[in-house]
DNA sequence: CATGAATGAGAGTTCATTCAT
DNA sequence: GATGAATGAACTCTCATTCAT
């Protein structure tokens, strides 16, 4: 027994060195410079081995992912604690964009890069990356409604037009695509609009 | 005069050639599968041949980009006809949710591909890219303003908020980050988010 | 006759212009960065009327070759008006070693490229590049005799070995040879080790 | 153990196949025509597989030159137990002219060849190639200074002079710079100048 | 005379993956 | 369980040269 559990556990261990070691290349180097060998040689095992742990590259990725979305929702989900909804709704939004900014090739892997499809784990449970954190905002969403806000929007809309907004900004951020603005004033820009959609929100108390 | 003329016709021609395979090709398979060789392959013409024609991957890339912006703005410039500002909102927004909808590949090469940032046609007059199209939104939304809408939020801002608020709900379903909700829905739950967004703002005209 | 005299007075142009922007880009970039393509542009003429001119590039390289010899030639001409035979000696050297570490690429292609023998004019007349800074040293050497030097050795003996010893450090220097040496002494070294080799010669007047 | 062992056999034996099929092709085709392509072919394995013996080209180059380096040490170095000093420098300078007449392409590869400097081997100990020749050369003549040849002059400046000359002609004649004198003779005429130097060299014995 | 257009051949290099051991 | 060794298939790009016009 003792012998069977030290081995599994060993095996966890490996598995998790792995991911951990791919997660910080697509910290410090982004999805390009990723490749297995390289993630191999990091962890000090042969390409072969990696192998043995994900069916390939594809799976990988897959846990990768879900790894970067655990440590996001950490972050996210001391938003609760906070007392006023609508403060709870910048929280998520601010802290949201912090990251994206602050990680971009993070942000990059959990919300652009194509989705792993072809993993056994997806086409069997679906690829829920990132459920949790919306179902997080999605009951910001809910207690904002509860003291007044949204009306009666569905709260899953209303979590689709905020989630959308934000990571939109984000990503055509990333992706260069607000080069018809001063490259000094993007960020405070992206700020003012999150600001001045929340205005919107407040604005419209039932 | 003749020849002179037919062989710069021909030459264009060849040229425009290259860009619409490469576009379609994009649209057909993705940025990922698309190499100059395919596409000279493509065109029946050498590897070595496209480099008569442009200077490097980057810069038909730019390019093919172009002529795609050049077709999306075609289908977006109709919208100045419509008199109803807030129709002309509905018409911006649908259109765009339509055209990355049926264009996925397309979408991806305009708004979410890396922009090639090394090209000299880029480093001379930047990456005017969509330029246009923003421009347009922000007409649109000026047209709003003017029959009483958004109250005094700067245009751009606003500008900024309904296409991010698009582009992050199409970046997201194109990347199957929409898999929690049920996969005949999410485009359906698109354009009702659209619609609430709309009503959003037409609710608060003053 | 006007006519094609001009003519031909513009085709000699055209070719040594040819010729001259070789040897410039020799000069500033070395061998490996000089292309047919790239002398063509610098020229503004097509790559295709390189071809008018030369066989091929080994034809335009010798050609090229035989305009640096000139050009060296008359650098190391003034050698006879020196009175002294040892200070010829000594010119000679100082300027050639002078010359090799001013302008290592173009002595490259004087002194240590593939010479090339698959052109008409070499295979017909034979490689005579350099044969005439050859034979000026032979002439300053047998001055040098004229006054008790090198006894009575033959002429062509000590110029080929007076040539081969400063050609030799030359070659092995611009190679990266010496690398035994500490780099600030090298060029040091090698003007110490020409003078030692004037001081034996000049030790042994007869 | 053995297992372990034969397979570490194997490895070197397979990375020595490719250093000794490169070497035999610089010393059949010269440097120009070796690719790594074509090594591969030669040892009948994909061009991939060389870069799991190499970082890249130049290490390759880096480590064939060390081979050849090596084996014309072994060459020289019987040099030692002859006993006339003078006899001694006459070896030195006759087999290592006959050396680069027999073997024209890897003595290009040795002294000719542009050094690969952007190998981490060279980085990190320095281009040491041929050092232990040289270092070969200063102990002959300091033997030759033990009996009263070379007067005071200092033994690395004395090499310097030796070593180049006899690499000046043999380069000069390796690049057909020989031109001048009728093709039967060259070599004749070099072995006569080394002599002639020699002979200057004896006649000032102090 | 000059060229625009085109190309075959080839370069070095990297990658995800496999399989016998 | 782990790996060393190997590879096929790509990749972008450059070159000297040719030929119809």
């Amino acid at each position: 027994m003792g012998i069977a559990e030290r081995k599994a556990r060993e095996k966890e261990e490996l598995r998790g060195k792995i991911i951990s070691a791919a997660l910080n290349m697509f910290i410090e180097e982004g999805y390009a410079k990723v490749s297995i060998r390289k993630i191999a040689e990091r962890v000090e095992y042969s390409p072969a081995t990696i192998y043995l742990y994900f069916q390939n590259k594809d799976e990988l990725m897959f846990f990768v992912q879900q790894e970067a979305f655990d440590q996001f929702f950490e972050i996210l989900a001391p938003v609760l604690s906070l007392q006023d909804p609508i403060e709870q709704l910048r929280f998520m939004g601010r802290t949201y964009m912090d990251f994206g900014i602050s990680n971009p090739e993070l942000y990059d892997l959990m919300f652009m890069l194509q989705a792993p499809m072809n993993v056994d784990e997806v086409k069997e449970q679906g690829w829920e990356c990132g459920f949790e954190t919306f179902h997080l905002l999605e009951v910001v969403i809910q207690n904002c409604q509860r003291v007044g806000y949204f009306a009666e929007k569905e709260s899953h809309i209303a979590a689709i037009e905020n989630w959308s907004m934000v990571h939109g900004m984000l990503s055509l951020f990333l992706r260069d695509r607000f080069d018809m603005m001063p490259k000094e004033n993007r960020k405070e820009l992206m700020y003012q609009t999150l600001e001045s959609h929340l205005e919107l929100i407040k604005s419209l108390k039932s």
